[in-house]
DNA sequence: GCAGACTTGGAAACCGCTTTCCGGGAGGTC
DNA sequence: GACCTCCCGGAAAGCGGTTTCCAAGTCTGC
């Protein structure tokens, strides 16, 4: 590979001008050796190492974010928020996928710090078990003594700037919304219980039908995907109205209803979470309480990225859910 | 940060040894000594410097992957099954997302060449511009000249190890199926005109009609994506059967039609290709051409960071694509 | 014409780690 | 017991940049 030094011995000029001209300093640099040193830079095809760039400078340009599954499309949209964001600061994206393996999360942070990635994003569902938070927090805690920012999107349990959907706010309007159509008979499809977004979202909705005085839904809970929407469809017993905590479980359910011939929403009525964008034209139109998934990732990435005082309190923003009525709900008779 | 050096004088070693201790070398280092460095490690809380280790070593442990757009389950895809292959191998991955602008794309090798990644995927269309393309091929080779290694997903024009689906083939299939079937009157909405990946499975389409002594397709141009296939699906003309050259814009051909009271399959039979696995539960399902994806990304991988010989000729795997007919299309009286 | 302020180029220290090369001690052989 | 290995620890030379510190001009203003 050519070197700066190989690219300063042919422009005749010294290592300390070369990475003056061709890797921005402050320092100004004669037109005449400027122009010496691009031009044999651009004879050799000079790239500069980033490895010694960020040795030397003590800072890198990357950052990391870590998601569980980009093929979820939930992530996805989450991901390119962020992404999207890093590149207008120049900044490169470290990836890492978990699979819902909050271990793998762990070893991220550890891995990504000592990448001495500028900032490190955690998108996705903490999962109710101090002691792996614990771990967590702690790797955190020492990413951050290095001078490592952080945030994170989802629960505000981890002690860093966090973008905070109102996962119970938002199901309990939805549940508001649904009981206004005439339902009083629920059922939830609520994903683990130990996946907090999932559980937030179910308390959200249970208590919200407990503030109208009306039956306990029943809870059906599985795996937080499509295939767990979809089995968990078949337990909802004589209710109404299925509440899946996400999108992609209320697909899968509704393919569980439609193999079964229960019409939605003559039968029963289906409601999701998160209004993924790629489930916009699913037939039935699917009802669902909207997160700007993209806004999230991005905001998130900037509260990482801004304020310099590291020591202040983490801020924690909400951002609140919309209900959005479609076709996969019927108002009862 | 706590370098390698506190570690070694807190316990009262070599450099050299703690890095034997931590980092991984072939080098043994005595019981005694190996105690004292790990548990000097493990009490200051040290984590290697990767950028100074990728220096050192002259080798780094990331690979970069270059696609389009994330919130595109096509590339989600390819992209997941690529970073599972980084991750049993444990390298890192840099995403860079291009947005389909193909300077975007030579840039992201630049880049990815002075992080001095191990290797780089290129996932996604060529345009059909020798000028890009040239420009292109002649970064790769920058990059591969200084020991990086690059794969593709697509078409076979970088010179590097491709995996390369069979878009004609598998477009061409679908159109003797789809005639099968009893239509005659096609359509095809077929993207932009210089993504060689929408060219191919048009030109295959219309190539497979024309072998039917079948009249030539309504060929209507647009964009890639859900709202290019949604525009699109107004101008068919009377063809009974569209073919949307990829799954997400079939998704925004049948909402069009949807919106306009054109029953799919009774009025008009709609397939697409890809067979995006979000899109499975679809009513109605789609008829399309699959392709495995995740597949495509893990050996893609493989092959980039394979066969240790960069002298010699690119390999390049082809991918058949299977049909999958299912309720969007009908069979004609 | 000259002191002082500015500008610009270069030498060299340094970033944190790997690895080669050396040397000393332990263990084996005859 | 002498000689050879083998094993293991440490000193130090890089890896490819950045940046500080100097020194030598180049301008100003008077």
């Amino acid at each position: 590979m050519v070197t700066l030094e190989d690219v300063a011995k042919q422009a005749g000029v010294s290592l300390a001008t070369a990475s003056r001209v061709l890797n921005g300093s402050t320092r100004q640099v004669g037109a005449t050796l400027r122009a010496r040193v691009e031009r044999a830079a651009d004879e050799l095809g000079y790239r500069a190492n980033i490895a010694a760039q960020t040795l030397a400078r003590g800072a890198s340009n990357v950052i990391g974010i870590v998601v569980h599954d980009l093929t979820d499309p939930y992530f996805a949209a989450l991901a390119d928020g962020a992404m999207r964001a890093a590149a207008t600061e120049g900044l490169l994206v470290m990836v890492g996928t978990t699979h819902r393996d909050p271990e793998q999360e762990i070893a991220y942070v550890a891995t990504m710090n000592a990448q001495r990635v500028r900032a490190v994003l955690l998108a996705g569902s903490r999962v109710a078990d101090p002691v792996v938070t614990g771990r967590l927090r702690e790797e955190l805690a020492r990413y951050r003594e290095g001078g490592g920012r952080a945030a994170c999107v989802g629960q505000d349990l981890l002690g860093v700037d966090t973008v905070a959907p109102a996962n119970r706010a938002g199901a309990a309007a939805l549940a508001r919304a649904l009981a206004g159509l005439g339902h009083t008979r629920f059922a939830v499809l609520a994903g683990p219980p130990q996946l907090v977004t999932a559980a937030d979202r179910c308390k959200g909705f249970a208590e919200a039908l407990r503030g109208l005085g009306l039956p306990e839904p029943v809870v059906v809970h599985g795996a937080f995907d499509r295939d767990g929407g979809y089995r968990a469809a078949t337990e909802i017993g004589d209710a109404t109205c299925v509440f899946a905590v996400n999108d992609v479980m209320a697909v899968g359910a509704l393919a569980a209803c439609r193999e079964r011939g229960i019409r939605v929403p003559e039968d029963v009525s289906v409601a999701g979470f998160d209004d993924i964008v790629t489930l916009r034209d699913h037939v039935p139109a699917l009802t669902t309480v909207r997160l700007p998934l993209k806004d999230m990732g991005a905001r998130a990435l900037e509260l990482a990225l801004g304020g310099a005082d590291v020591t202040a309190a983490p801020v924690v923003e909400h951002v609140a859910g919309e209900v959005v009525l479609r076709e996969s709900v019927r108002r009862m008779a």
